[in-house]
DNA sequence: TCTGGGGTCCTAGGACCC
DNA sequence: TCTGGGGTCCTAGGACCC
């Protein structure tokens, strides 16, 4: 038995829980009215309005310019979240965090001391609320898929068990386009194959939805309209790659700039390599241009990147050799996979350096962790504000 | 009203090997 | 004169999620 537990509206909710005098208005979280960037979280009021998450922001203000747009405050958040976390755990100790406001709790096992599910899960729903002032809505299910569907549904405040038999008719309640895995082109195709509901989903046979919608997408929907979990979330699954990207107020063509931009990137994603421990083999740099089209190169080198220092090497390479002359960018973005927890040495044929850079870098990282000094490279330095960059 | 940032997984085609 | 079959690794792009 499963619970899956997501907070309601969760950034909006933590700022009305700060600021008393907001509450019941539309609420706004996300980039500032004005600026290129999206909605992160709304709440309930600013929903009325037509406004949603990812939503422009801009365009949510032309809806709702009567609401009250606040930045993203994360560490605010991750605070809150640490604490909803903790209640959790105080419930069982199978916990399986999907992202900061959403979790599974396996309840396997813990009738004896919370009683049937509904009732431990209004339990739960109590001991959130107590500690931390925020709602939850709490899906109850045999599989993490149901859990997951069942908990949406109820929201916001919601509780909603679906009970062993019921779960074709529960499927068959939801409209297709509440469905967990398919969203606006996979909505598009089913359209275009004459598929409008999760019933008509269910009375394709597998062969049919994986000649038209590809092997995985035809089986993922094939279970999923029968109720069966297709496995939306493993547990343990490693991290497999790091990324950072940024997206530009204006369009930049500066290839200087760019690069600059580049080395900030890549002294942010080694730091934080170093910081865990980890290797990666492959470089990936993307960039997207003014007319939102997007493009990326990558190359699998046959050792692990070492240093700041050759991860930009790689990165500039990658980005000279892929950029349309000129063209105005809007986004640049850099990117580490294949991460694994063990060096690959470089090969002896061709050694790159002695491993100056690495040593150095790694020494200025122990000394940024340890808070004894901040050392920055010179040309990721910000101009002073106020002065113009023409010199 | 132009469309964030950080992730995961899938697909198709090519290179290469046996 | 037409060119197998299976496997792995890699790249570029896409779909999707929160």
């Amino acid at each position: 038995m499963y619970f899956h537990v997501d907070l309601d509206a969760f950034f909006a909710s933590a700022e009305e829980l700060d600021h008393p005098e907001y509450r019941g208005r539309p609420i706004i979280v996300g980039a500032a009215p004005g600026r290129r960037g999206v909605v992160s979280t709304c709440s309930y009021a600013a929903r009325g309005f037509g406004v949603h998450s990812a939503m422009p922001i801009n365009e949510a203000y032309r809806l709702c310019p009567q609401g009250v747009f606040l930045p993203v405050r994360m560490e605010r958040y991750l605070g809150l979240s640490r604490q909803v976390f903790d209640t959790f755990n105080n419930f069982t100790p199978d916990v399986y965090g999907v992202s900061i406001d959403e979790a599974f709790l396996d309840m396997r096992g813990t009738e004896a001391l919370f009683g049937p599910a509904p009732e431990a899960a209004k339990k739960l729903k109590a001991a959130v609320r107590e500690r931390t002032g925020l709602t939850i809505s709490v899906g109850v299910a045999e599989n993490k898929l149901l859990a997951k569907l069942a908990s949406a549904k109820s929201k916001p405040d919601g509780l909603l068990v679906v009970e062993l038999g019921t779960e074709t008719a529960f499927m068959d309640s939801l409209p297709l386009t509440k469905l967990w895995g398919a969203g606006e082109a996979t909505q598009a195709r089913l359209r275009a194959l004459n598929v409008r509901s999760v019933r008509e989903l269910r009375e394709c046979t597998l062969d049919f939805l994986q000649a038209s919608l590809g092997q995985a997408s035809g089986l993922f929907l094939y279970q999923a309209s029968r109720g069966i979990d297709p496995g939306i979330h493993s547990e343990d699954t490693p991290t497999r790659s790091r990324s950072t990207e940024r997206t530009f107020e204006y369009d930049v063509s500066n290839a200087e700039s760019l690069c600059s931009v580049l080395l900030e990137m890549s002294e942010e994603l080694m730091f934080s390599l170093f910081k865990e421990e980890l290797y990666a083999r492959t470089v990936c740099v993307k960039i997207r241009y003014g007319d939102f089209s997007t493009v990326s190169a990558r190359v699998t080198l046959d050792h692990t990147v070492a240093s700041i220092k050759e991860l930009y090497a790689v990165g500039e390479r990658l980005f000279r050799e892929k950029r349309l002359a000129e063209a105005p960018v809007r986004l640049l973005g850099l990117g580490l996979s294949g991460l694994r927890a063990d060096k690959v040495e470089q090969g002896e044929l061709f050694p790159q350096g002695d491993g100056r850079a690495e040593r150095l870098e790694r020494a200025v990282f122990g000394l940024k962790k340890s808070g004894r000094a901040e050392l920055k490279i010179a040309r990721t330095l910000k101009p002073p504000q106020g002065e113009n960059d023409d010199d």
